[in-house]
RNA sequence: ACGGGAGUAGUCGAGCAGUCAAGACACGCGGCUUUGACCCGCGAAGCGAAGGUGCGAGUCCUUCCUCCCGUACCA
């Protein structure tokens, strides 16, 4: 990440930036550094289960995390949580890193796995065993489940909670062995079956599963649960601070039970501190849902831009920057949070603007003639791709008889205020010329087909002769030179505030209209160039970014944002 | 009913007993404009409730209310 202050003056790079709220997290972790605990260290870890893709919500799980290593000079792992081998693959490994990448952050060597510590968390529970500490409980999960009690009820102790060590290594030999049939056998912690915490009422640390790991292959057929196998990765790390979003809050007690019953030493060992995960309104974020959308082909894709996939931002032209500055701004805390989607929308166009060129494209086109424009002829105008810069890079665009503007920029009975072009009514042409509409040609069914205008040759490069006054500006492409292509246009993909308020019913509130795909759009010529990935504001309209299935033959382009629309919202009222 | 979290404007979110309770987004009004964009002004809007302790309380105490999480051989 830019972080000049911190690279000019480094020793100041541990103090608050006045320009960005501060969160507790890093608070906690800042007066901890002061006080020399942990020799000092900051280690944290970014814990992913390969089993989905990262969106936004995990934007700010890795910010905050990596971001803290970055602020403390310390360290952040990457750390794949995958203990779970029937849901876990390769491939989501593969996209987790690179979106990580993309996010714009590094874990340089520092990439790890759960399974890399299989053979030390089974050295770790054999000790447990030895230790009197944890027995193989040979029920069902049923017989397990209905002996655990409930909130107001203390479960009871299991049977074989009295079984010998040497039984238990025996079992757990076995366990291991691969002769046992899956859910024949677990290993659980004693814990205490009367604890008003339910966590801790002998937690289960082991289970058979033979399944095919995407790491250690069939090597292991016994997996540990996360409670077992996450703290002590953490420990086993020498993660300083074990950083987890709300619902983990209940896990903590267990957490440090566990690094008790090893004896991880009080004060050298992982913390864990809680906050809250990002939501954002007209949006579902919970892999489980988003799996969903994808097998159930509601969308095309875990990046199609419609996801809030970090592959699905990307593609549809979301910049990592507007990511990171969003993560900044909302800040962390530990209340439930849903954030407005419009501080998103936000973040992205404060980015957007400041980087994307513009140029010109004319969505749904409407073609018009220039009576008084000679035929064959082509003027060239010169237009700066950033308008604040007029000296800065610019390209030519050229003008001839026959170009398109918007159809929406054109009514016959034109409401008061309307900029735009209308019988009889001058408009600019922008960076071009002044026009008038002197006649509306139409279909046999009354659509309007084409309008016949004048130009105003003294008006060369939008600026009349006589200084006259023209309100409204609009953008235009020359018909002869224009470029075609497809423009996908994206909406969000939920109507509803709380998609999730009735979770059974949520796919109810799809918006059937989440992408439209215009074709036969016209792109300035400049536009011929443009490589996949491009980003542009195409002005008037929005930004833009090519897509990745582009080809000089068939041009497609993915609208990431529109532009903030005053008019709409004042034609809307009427 | 039990255990654990949390309640500051529409949404996030500072504040940690003592200026008129930051800032951002959203919203409204106005200005500027060769993007009805950007930008620049201005405005409306808040401490869940009730008691209590302080000269003084979002800030401390008590009670109440509301919301979230928790009985997976998922993470």
């Amino acid at each position: 990440m830019s972080d000049p202050v911190s690279k000019e003056v480094p020793t100041q790079r541990t103090e608050r930036d006045p320009d960005l709220p501060p969160n507790f997290v890093e608070d906690m972790v800042r007066e901890q550094v002061a006080q020399g605990r942990h020799g000092g260290r900051v280690v944290t870890r970014f814990p992913p289960e390969p089993n989905g893709y990262l969106h936004i919500g995990h934007a700010k799980s890795i910010c905050l995390n990596f971001g803290l290593a970055q602020k403390f000079d310390g360290q952040c792992n990457l750390r794949f949580d995958d203990t779970n081998p029937e849901t876990e693959d390769a491939d989501y490994v593969h996209a987790i890193k690179k979106d990580i990448q993309w996010l714009g952050f590094d874990w340089g060597k520092n990439e790890f796995y759960a399974s890399d510590y299989f053979q030390k968390l089974y050295e770790l529970a054999v000790q447990m065993i030895k230790d009197g500490k944890a027995y193989v409980d040979s029920r069902t999960t049923e017989e397990i489940r209905d002996t655990r009690g409930d909130y107001y009820k203390p479960g009871v102790e299991a049977p074989d909670r009295g079984r010998s060590v040497e039984e238990n290594l025996a079992l757990f030999e076995q366990m291991k062995g691969g002769t046992l049939p899956d859910g024949s056998h677990v290993l659980r912690a004693k814990g205490d079956m009367a604890s008003t915490d339910v966590k801790m009422r002998d937690p289960v640390m082991y289970r058979i599963r033979h399944a095919h790991h995407h790491r250690t292959g069939d090597t292991w057929c016994i997996y540990p649960l996360y409670d077992w196998a996450h703290g002590q990765s953490d420990y086993i790390e020498k993660v300083t601070h074990s950083i987890c979003s709300l619902e983990f809050v209940n896990h903590r007690p267990l957490y440090e039970w566990f690094l008790d019953q090893i004896g991880a030493p009080p004060g050298d060992r992982p913390e864990q501190t809680e906050f809250a995960k990002l939501n954002f309104t007209y949006t579902v974020l919970s892999k489980r849902r988003l799996l969903e959308l994808v097998k159930l082909k509601h969308v095309e894709g875990w990046d199609d831009p419609r996801m809030p996939t970090l592959s699905g931002l990307r593609r549809r032209g979301v910049t990592p920057e507007a990511l990171r500055t969003l993560c900044d701004r909302v800040g962390v805390s530990t209340r439930d949070s849903v954030v407005d989607i419009s501080l998103l929308e936000h973040a992205i166009r404060e980015d957007l603007n400041a980087t994307s060129p513009r140029v010109m494209a004319v969505l749904r086109p409407l073609k018009v003639t220039l009576q008084n424009f000679p035929e064959n002829e082509v003027i060239e105008f010169d237009a700066p791709f950033d308008p604040e810069k007029p000296e800065g890079p610019s390209r030519k665009i050229p003008l001839s008889r026959v170009l398109y503007i918007e159809q929406e920029d054109f009514m016959e009975t034109p409401p008061k205020k309307f900029f735009r072009l209308a019988p009889g009514q001058e408009v600019r042409l922008r960076y071009a010329c002044i026009i008038k509409c002197i006649e509306v040609k139409k279909a046999a069914d009354g659509s309007i087909e084409e309008l016949v205008c004048e130009w105003d040759p003294a008006s060369r490069g939008g600026t009349p002769a006589d200084g006259r006054k023209i309100k409204g500006t609009l953008h235009w492409v020359s018909a002869t030179h224009a470029v075609d292509a497809t423009v996908r246009l994206y909406d969000r993909l939920f109507l509803a505030e709380n998609p999730l308020k009735d979770k059974d019913t949520y796919l109810e509130h799809l918006n059937p209209n989440s992408v439209e795909v215009l074709s036969g759009c016209k792109l300035e010529p400049s536009l011929a160039e443009a490589k996949a990935g491009q980003r542009v504001q195409f002005e008037r309209l929005g930004y833009f970014c090519e897509d990745a299935s582009t080809t000089a033959a068939a041009r497609v382009w993915n609208r990431t944002i529109t532009l903030k629309d005053t008019w709409a919202k004042v034609a809307g009222k009427e």
